[in-house]
DNA sequence: GGAGCGATGTCCT
DNA sequence: GGACATCGCTCCG
């Protein structure tokens, strides 16, 4: 489990030191775990696009709060994202996870997607509202959750994996500051998302 | 395989 | 009323 301090930082280095980590999810007594392959940084006051742009509100307080906590929103009427809130407490930023390459649990993570279990891993969690259904991850459940803490059921592990090669590129599905490089993805990897 | 588009809730102006 | 850190479906090549 990655300690607190792993996530006190800026967001652009918490995201790409998450890239090749593991996201764990206690779900039903299972274990459903997926490699993180595509994360995006978004900055504080600072950023346009971040939440936290517009000040600390009730929806985005989390993003204020101590690092290594879950941001979870709703979006688009239809979907989760999650975020792991990053910098020390007060200072705003997060890391959006965008892509899983699942390791465990993938008969659970398909059927919460409404998929047949012979379904292809790569659509699984390649996405961010695809990353929430497979791991059944809500707004309601999830806001909040300490994710340094066993208790929360949902935590970063490192198996020691390190990705080879790295890729930088701009983000995805934002009009404000899009050309910004803060999308990290690990090099060649087939589950990263379109 | 790619472009276009509708679904659909919450937040902000 | 409009925007939104998305996705899956349709239609077209």
């Amino acid at each position: 489990m990655l300690p607190r301090a792993f996530y006190a930082e800026r967001p652009e280095v918490v995201a790409r030191a998450l890239l090749g980590k593991v996201l764990v999810r206690r779900y039903a007594g299972r274990r459903l775990a997926g490699r993180i392959v595509e994360a995006e940084a978004y900055l504080g006051m600072d950023d346009p696009a971040a939440h936290a742009f517009a000040g600390k509100t009730a929806r985005n307080a989390v993003l204020f709060g101590p690092p290594g906590f879950a941001y979870v929103y709703f979006i688009y009427g239809m979907y989760y994202c999650l975020n792991l809130s990053c910098e020390p407490e007060g200072q705003a930023g997060c890391v959006l996870l965008r892509a899983l390459e699942p390791l465990e649990g993938m008969a659970t993570m398909a059927k919460l997607r409404g998929l047949a279990e012979s379904v292809n891993p790569r659509l699984l969690a390649s996405g961010p509202g695809r990353l929430c259904r497979a791991l059944g991850i809500a707004r309601e459940t999830h806001n909040g959750l300490d994710a340094t803490s066993r208790r929360s059921g949902l935590h970063v592990e490192d198996d020691g994996f390190v990705p080879a090669e790295i890729v930088v590129s701009a983000r995805v599905g934002i009009r404000r500051a899009a050309e910004w490089p803060m999308r990290v993805s690990i090099a060649g990897n087939r589950h990263v998302s379109g």
